[in-house]
DNA sequence: TAGTGGTCTAGACCACAAA
DNA sequence: TTGTGGTCTAGACCACTAA
C-alpha cells in the first residue's frame, strides 16, 4: 500500500503558490516578482523559506533572479528559446543556430501519433507546419510540428510568416510557457519527401529526432519530428 | 579585457575543499563524511555555510545524502552507471537495461581521434575493448571503449571477464570516478564489422554515438564509440 | 535513545543595479 | 542613495535511522 509523504514542507508550499500564480498569469512573462521579504510577510513565512521556494524555481528556470535587479518571470527569447532545446553542433563541435524557411502549413486533425503524444481527443483539430531550418547555410535539417489548435487559435491563419524561433512567440502570444522538452532519436533512411528537401538520395542515413514539448503545467504542448543530416552536423548531449 | 570575480563566497570554497578531499581519496566512495557541524567546527564556519556547500556537492551527484544516516561520498553500482549514463529505450519508450560479451581486447597506442578526444600525448598506451550490449535479448549494440593504460594498469591483463558495468569497476579497482559524459550523435551507415555483428545489411541506417567520460577533476578518461540499430530501439533525451 | 540530515526562522552585512 | 538578491551566521525544532 502506497503512502504519501506524512507532511509537506513549507517552501515547497510556497513554491506551488508562486509557481500557480505564474501558471495562472497573476505574473506574466518578464515581470518582476516581489520582494523576497514582501512575499515573506504576505504569505506569513521566514524570508529564508521564500529564498528556497524561488531558488527551486530558478533552477527549474521558471524564474529569473538578476542580483541587484529582483526575480523575474523567466521570459523565452529567440536566443533561450535556442540555447534550451536546439542541440545541434557542426563538425568542429560548435553550437549552431537555425535559420528557418516555412514550406507549408494545415489545418487538420490529430492522427494516431499525434494522440497519443499530445494527449488529445479524437478528432481534436491541429495546425501542421513544415520548416527548412538552414544550418550555415545548408538545407541540413527539416521539422513537422503539429500543435493543438485550441491552445493556438489562428497561430497559422495570418499573412505574415511565423517566427523562427516560435516558443517565444508561443508564451508571448498565447501566453503558453514551454517548460522541458522529451526527445526520442533514432537512425533512420530518408524518405523520398525528407531526401529530395536534403539533397540526399533515399535512404540515406538521417537522424529522426521525436520532441515533445512540455507546459509549465507538465502538460504536452508540440510535437514535433526533425530529420537531421548529420554528414556535416551532430546531435549533442551532456549527461551528469 | 577580462576581470575574475572580486571575491570567492566561503561556501565555494568550502565546496572546493570538500571535493579536494573526496578527488584526492581522503574520503572514499561509500564512505560517510563527518556530520555537518564537525566540518563546520573544522573548518570554522557556519553550519549554514557547510550545508549548502554539500548541497552543492549533492546535485553534482559527488556526495549521497541520507537523511538521518549522513552524508556519503558517491558509490557508483551497477544500476546507478546503468541510470545515468544509458539513455537507450525500448519501442514502447521503457528504459531498457543491456547484457554484456566481450569480443576482443588490446593493447594499443592511441590514434589521433583518442588523442584529441582524451588529451593524451602522443605514443600514448591505451586498452581498447570492444563488446556487445545485447538488449532484451538482441544484438543491436556494440561499443569500442577507449582507455589510457596509465590510469588502468593491467585492466585488460587478467583471464576474468571485465564486468558488465565499468564505470563502478574504475571507482572500486582504480579510485577513479566518472562524474558526467559528453555524448555527440551521428546517424551514419553500418560499417561492414557494425552490420555483421548487428546482423544488418552494410550501409543500414544506425545511431553512431561518440562519448567521452570526465571524471571528478575534469579531465577526460575514456573514449566509448557506441553503434546502436534503432529499427527497435531508440535514444532517449529530456531537456530542461 | 542518540545522532543524523531536513526544515524553518531571524537577522546581519555585502555586491550590484538603477535612479 | 535606495532597494534588490547573494552570502553568512546562529540557532530551534522535526523526521528519519540505527543501535
Amino acid at each position: 500500500m502506497e503512502t504519501g509523504p506524512s507532511f509537506v514542507p513549507l517552501y515547497q508550499q510556497v513554491r506551488g503558490i508562486l509557481l500557480g500564480r505564474i501558471t495562472d498569469g497573476y505574473w506574466k512573462p518578464g515581470e518582476p516578482l516581489p520582494a523576497e521579504p514582501r512575499i515573506a510577510e504576505e504569505l506569513g513565512v521566514s524570508p529564508g523559506t521564500v529564498r528556497k521556494a524561488l531558488d527551486d524555481l530558478a533552477a527549474a528556470k521558471v524564474v529569473t533572479r538578476r542580483q541587484g535587479r529582483g526575480t523575474y518571470v523567466t521570459e523565452h527569447s529567440p536566443d533561450t528559446a535556442l540555447f534550451h532545446f536546439f542541440r545541434v553542433v557542426n563538425a568542429k563541435g560548435h553550437r549552431s543556430l537555425p535559420d528557418c524557411r516555412e514550406l507549408s502549413r494545415h489545418h487538420g486533425k490529430v492522427n494516431a501519433r499525434e494522440r497519443k503524444a499530445l494527449d488529445l481527443p479524437a478528432g481534436a483539430p491541429v495546425y501542421r507546419i513544415r520548416r527548412m531550418r538552414p544550418m550555415e547555410g545548408r538545407d541540413v535539417l527539416i521539422e513537422d510540428i503539429t500543435v493543438p489548435a485550441t491552445l493556438f487559435p489562428g497561430l497559422i491563419d495570418g499573412r505574415a510568416p511565423l517566427p523562427n524561433t516560435l516558443y517565444d512567440h508561443y508564451q508571448r502570444a498565447y501566453g503558453v510557457t514551454i517548460r522541458r522538452a522529451s526527445e526520442t532519436l533514432r537512425a533512420v533512411g530518408a524518405s523520398d519527401s525528407v531526401a529530395r528537401h536534403l539533397g540526399l538520395a533515399t535512404g540515406h542515413p538521417v537522424m529522426e529526432i521525436h520532441r515533445v514539448a512540455i507546459g509549465l503545467d507538465e502538460k504536452p504542448i508540440e510535437l514535433r519530428i526533425t530529420w537531421l543530416a548529420t554528414d556535416d552536423f551532430a546531435y549533442h548531449v551532456e549527461l551528469e
